[in-house]
DNA sequence: TGCCATTAGTTTAGCACTAAGCTATCTAGT
DNA sequence: ACTAGATAGCTTAGTGCTAAACTAATGGCA
């Protein structure tokens, strides 16, 4: 008889990281600059910090880990405010290709320096090098839940 | 000026809380009885666990940090399975008090019994005891995150 | 050359969530 | 005893996500 939650490490451990993500996500929601979604903001910085000029929706979706369906309408919403410009791909009749306007650079960074005091705020409570110590092993759980999607 | 990303630790933090959020949510949501949804077996699991009979549906939303709407429609899925009772409080016209039908148990403890497997792979790849050390630090987060809420 | 599996992007249906507004009921203060 | 504010639960509008079905274009291969 194996009993239920004799083992509750790995039961609280998730259980406090979909609190932490939780509590960040709303925080950081609430900072963004109008009309700009996290899923937006992904998006930008993703575009931004990897230096891709020009990317195709599939790949984005892909390294940001949404499906298409997302990406589409995540997008739809980027164009609307003028933060990225959408074209045809002229070497393939199916694709599209997606580029950062200069409103998109502005609004992005807006966004990192709405988020830089909150996370002084946390600095100021724990010790920057704890969580840098947590680091190697939060990726090396990633890495197994990774391996273990089949 | 302030560089952007001069300090990205935070950043890497919580990006790597994300994406192990994502990851163990999808592979539990996967293992899921058919028909309980991740929302629905937190209910659950809250009342089994901390034992409470009868609930009021505003102190389950409360604790389990979801707002009253969205508890709402939890419970009309959750009754509509036949996993809990919904009644009207005699003591309150305006509430009601939900309990954990034994169905509701059954389901919740198959929930349990399909996660453990997906625990033990984990425990395979990253030392328990590494998760251990990490809860104090993980706390300390979620307290911060928390106060920093206003 | 012609066909078929693959790929790109969109659409639809459904779930979960928030924020805000609604009705009904309760409760505290005068 | 009455009334004003708080509280319980529901509803609506809007976002973001998935899964699955769909259209259109591509590209490998016989």
């Amino acid at each position: 008889m194996t009993e239920p939650l004799d083992d509750p490490l790995a039961f609280v451990f998730f259980n406090e990281i979909g609190i932490i993500e939780h509590l960040s996500r709303t925080a950081a929601e609430r900072v963004m600059p109008t009309g700009l979604s996290m899923a937006g903001f992904v998006v930008l910085n993703h575009m931004i910090r990897l230096g891709h000029e020009r990317r195709a929706p599939a790949r984005i979706a892909a390294a940001v880990q949404v499906t298409k369906g997302a990406m589409t309408g995540t997008l739809k919403r980027l164009e609307a405010e003028g933060w990225v410009a959408v074209v045809p791909d002229p070497a393939d009749g199916r694709g599209k290709l997606v580029s950062v306007t200069p409103a998109g650079r502005d609004v992005r960074d807006a966004a990192i320096a709405r988020l830089a005091p909150e996370f002084d705020k946390l600095f100021r409570e724990v010790d920057p090098a704890s969580l840098q110590a947590m680091l190697p092993i939060l990726q090396a759980v990633r890495r197994a839940l990774d391996a273990a999607r089949d």
